[in-house]
DNA sequence: GGGCAT
DNA sequence: CGTA
DNA sequence: GCCC
């Protein structure tokens, strides 16, 4: 039942042929109202199916959905019921037949794979299939896959436009690694998650890394809960299943029967109970730090790019306290308002309208310019802003160096509906080889940016070559912050933009290393380590006996060769 | 007790 | 040490 | 903090 014709629109527009706007865009789903038929539905089904819904209520690029209190409004409707006779009896034969009457598997499958999954495929009654086939609605054909976009092959074409993430996937939420797993962006239990959120933010800022590592695997398998498993947990579920939930250890899991503590308490009854089934309970601990003088001081620091958990503790130490003390012990200028000055580095031009050339060097992206730059870089980016920022860079680029081809990677390919900066992939056929070439048109594309005022900062410190001991790089990439032009975008933000320059043959690898999520990649990497004796990064997968390099040609190339499923970009939501 | 991505 |  |  799992083996139509969807596809996952990630892909057909991951080629780098594809440069066009607007290229990933996962959503453009319609509102599904969802109506409940309680009948054959215990209590516990019908809560589940609720928080189901509930939880797909905000999520603008993602599948969206309504609990509707009556079925001839409805667009779906959920049953148990599988006989005419049976469902007569709640529902008026007329209605039934201008709708899609589905099995509550059909909305977890949808939440899981975050998209409107064919009706057909999961029909209540037999008689009814065809009647809840033609009224499926938004069925996930995409429009994208219809229209437009002439599948011109390419030398980088990848051939993996049609894949979906196999339903086994989402079954395997027990699984070690989370490359193995499936985690889409929302779920029931982000509750959970929220709260080893701030324990793992706490070990952090404390120093304790790997006790952070562990909250952060404790927190990957929680996304992946909301798949196959897609409830919210009870008590019956911690005492029988998460026990045998991997990274859910003896003192995690004492904390997350901490934070489900009463919610057993729900729904004998009714739906109108309901409101207080999803009442949680949180984490002792959570509270106290969160009221912890220190805590906030430290994270306040270290949200300030360029600043981590040593620096924040060193500053707390000498005794700064807040981002204000920060700007003073950096010496930010301040203006008479209060607020930090924002740099002025437009571009110069003459009185006839000429642009004057620039020879003076980037700013640097250090503590000072990100304190000063700290609030407009807390602003998220919508999806069709980076799209927005996308077409102009690849436009640009085009002019300098013409058939580029590139990818918006980062969370954005995850699916996010909001972004904290904009990661690209971009390649070219001259590439290959890599090397100076890539050095080359690095520098003189950011030089350009530069130039046009388009670009304000480049990050240094971090502008790290391709990991791997090679003589000769195959990737590049240069960390700066971006800005739309004032015409295009009237409150000319500054945003970090990582763009990132690979060798066509490292494109693939760049691609997948670039997409994230950051527990996803380690996993990635300690799967093909632990496993499979291999070395994932972003520019090739190595064997490790005899170091001999293997340049992947799709994303799916990545996956086969290191024996993973694929699993969807928006599938890989590891993190919190 | 060692490893935890690169 | 900080970043992706 | 958790797993091997």
């Amino acid at each position: 039942m799992y083996t139509r014709r969807s596809s996952s629109s990630s892909d057909r527009s991951s080629g780098p042929e594809s440069s066009s706007p607007g290229q990933y865009s996962p959503s453009g789903y319609h509102m599904i109202k969802v109506y409940i038929l309680q009948a054959k539905l215990d209590a516990t089904a019908v809560a589940e199916l609720y928080t189901l819904i509930k939880s797909c209520k905000d999520v603008p690029d993602g599948l969206r959905l309504q609990l509707c209190g009556n079925p001839s409004d409805a667009d779906v409707i959920l049953s148990n019921v599988h006989m005419r006779k049976r469902l007569e009896r709640h529902l008026d034969w007329d209605i039934a037949k201008q709708k899609a009457i589905v099995t509550p598997d059909w909305l977890h499958d949808s939440v899981a794979q975050q998209r409107p999954l064919n009706c057909a495929d999961y029909a209540a009654l037999g008689e009814l299939r065809e009647e809840t086939d033609k009224n499926c609605p938004d069925c996930d054909l995409p429009k994208c896959i219809c229209s437009s976009e002439s599948s011109k092959e390419s030398l980088l074409d990848n051939g993996t436009m049609n894949l979906i993430t196999s339903p086994h996937v989402s079954y395997n939420y027990a699984a070690r690694y989370s490359c193995q797993r499936a985690s889409p962006l929302v779920c029931p239990n982000q509750r959970l998650a929220n709260e080893l959120s701030v324990l793992r933010i706490h070990r952090d800022l404390e120093g304790k890394t790997v006790n952070a590592l562990s909250y952060e695997r404790a927190i990957a398998v929680s996304t992946g809960l909301r798949l196959a498993y897609p409830r919210v947990i009870t008590q019956a579920d911690l005492d029988t299943e998460v026990v045998h939930l991997p990274y859910l250890g003896e003192k995690i899991r004492s904390k997350v029967l901490l934070c489900f503590r009463g919610c057993y308490h729900y729904v004998n009854d009714a739906l109108t109970k309901i409101n207080e089934f999803i009442r949680f309970g949180r984490i002792e601990e959570c509270n106290t730090i969160r009221s912890s003088a220190r805590f906030l001081s430290l994270k306040a620091f270290a949200s300030i790019h360029g600043v981590g958990s040593t620096t924040a503790r060193h500053l707390y130490s000498i005794g700064l306290r807040t981002v204000e003390d920060m700007e003073q012990y950096y010496d930010v200028p301040i203006a008479d308002d209060g607020v930090p000055l924002l740099p002025n580095n437009e571009p110069k031009y003459t009185p006839n309208g000429k642009r004057i050339p620039t020879n003076d060097t980037i700013p640097d992206l250090d503590i000072k310019a990100a304190l000063v730059l700290r609030h407009e870089f807390a602003i998220s980016i919508s999806r069709s802003e980076v799209e927005e920022m996308h077409n102009l860079i690849m436009a640009e680029l085009n002019d300098l160096k013409p058939g580029c081809a590139s990818t918006i990677v980062g969370g954005y390919r995850r699916g996010k509906p909001e972004s904290n900066d904009v990661d690209i992939v971009i390649t070219h056929a001259d590439l290959r080889g890599g090397g100076e070439k890539i050095t080359g048109l690095r520098k003189r594309f950011v030089e350009r940016l530069y130039n046009r005022g388009l670009v304000s900062h480049v990050a240094r410190g971090a502008g790290f070559i391709a990991q791997d001991s090679f003589r000769w790089h195959s990737l590049e990439n240069a960390l700066t912050v971006f800005r739309l032009p004032a015409q295009v975008d009237a409150r000319h933000l500054h945003r970090r933009l990582d763009l990132i320059i690979a060798a066509p043959e490292a494109y693939w690898s760049a691609v997948v290393g670039w997409t994230g999520s950051k527990m996803f990649e380690r996993d990635l990497r300690l799967w093909a380590k632990t496993e499979k004796g291999l070395k994932f990064d972003s520019s090739a997968v190595t064997r490790r006996h005899d170091s001999k390099r293997f340049f992947p040609q799709s994303e799916n190339d990545v996956f086969s060769l290191l024996g993973l499923q694929w699993i969807d970009p928006t599938l890989r939501n590891a993190d919190i």
